[in-house]
DNA sequence: TAGATTGTTAATCGATTAACAATC
DNA sequence: TAGATTGTTAATCGATTAACAATC
């Protein structure tokens, strides 16, 4: 029911209906989220429509409403723990970052080999890898966040799913060779820098 | 010719060449690409063919020959310069990352409002944002990452054009309603982990 | 009743794959 | 000639939009 295109429109809608509620909305229409997320009104009304959330035909949709079945969809009921191998740039940015809660998910550990980065200075303690099945089985983790340096990504992956990982946010510019029970999803920023410099490119001519 | 989902699909495709070029690989056929990217090896041909890329019947693709016309089609000749704005964790990171010149990109100056931001810790100058007009003609600059909270995005990305700036990659969870030149790219890395966690629910049941 | 909105069905569009032809 | 590969055309699939019906 849901493709992957999907689920990303629909975590749209919710933030933008967060922040719209925050602002002291009560009633949202199509024409509004289409404004806050540049999705055209008909997707979105379509959208809801395919996952039974209904509208009132004159009135637009209820804000809490509409949360409340987007939470049924995607509101894990339980928080989500979550870790972070590798501190380097991004993964030092990620480890810093104090919005996970937002989202329902918990950062309970981040890993580096490197001794000198395995300090009491973040808010969350930093292991050797080795501990990582340790820390997964007593955490309940299943989803990690890979930011390690493009040459070891790969070994690093295959331990890491060895050691009870099912789901990656891969930052590394690789294709992760992984068995079929693992979902990585790819975030490559340069090759998003690149995109938007040849798209910016093609408009001069 | 290249819709926005081809371009992205073209420049994994480079960086899988270089990888391989790397390794000292010489030749290329559609399926050890389709290896290295994931994507199938009928629309690798496929994209390929549309550019004007031609292989040999038998011996599939040059490595050195891909890598030219690729170039040809994203090289900027110039190197291209951009800016940062905003240094809190993700800036941060981003003004510390060395890869820019490996996509030909060089970044001159990154921006803060916070004066203690404005140190001479990193390797490019960090200013205040009024000082942004002034860079970007010195220096060329159209394109630029932001890396502000939510809260300002919509200001600062709305100063950024006023001053010069047609390209943003925005990493701020806000749609930036801006005048029609200009080109955004948008990560959120929040909605990435979410439908990462989503999907791995989906999977479970 | 008129107007504004949601909701749905059919049409369109674009991206991907299947099937096969070409050729080294 | 047989086999492996590229290259192309037609078929399929899925996502989006257009048109319109329903209703508050």
């Amino acid at each position: 029911m849901t493709g992957i295109v999907q689920t990303k429109r629909l975590l749209s809608y919710r933030m933008a209906l967060l922040r719209l509620k925050k602002m002291g909305l009560k009633k949202a229409y199509s024409h509004t989220l289409s404004e806050e997320t540049g999705v055209s009104a008909v997707l979105i009304r379509k959208d809801f429509s395919q996952c039974g959330i209904r509208g009132k035909r004159r009135g637009g949709y209820d804000v809490d409403y509409l949360l409340d079945e987007l939470k049924k969809l995607f509101g894990r009921e339980k928080e989500q723990n979550v870790v972070l191998v590798g501190l380097g740039n991004i993964g030092s940015a990620l480890i810093k970052y104090e919005g996970y809660r937002q989202s329902n998910m918990n950062l309970v550990a981040a890993f580096d080999i490197d001794p000198a980065k395995r300090t009491r200075r973040y808010s969350v303690p930093v292991y050797s890898l080795e501990n990582l099945r340790e820390v997964a089985d007593a955490f309940d983790v299943s989803v990690a966040i890979l930011a390690v340096p493009e040459f070891s990504a790969q070994e690093t992956a295959h331990y890491m799913v060895e050691n009870g990982i099912r789901g990656i946010l891969n930052f590394a510019p690789v294709l992760l060779k992984l068995p079929g029970h693992v979902l990585v999803n790819n975030i490559n920023i340069m090759v998003e820098m690149e995109r938007l410099m040849y798209h910016i490119g093609i408009r001069e001519k």
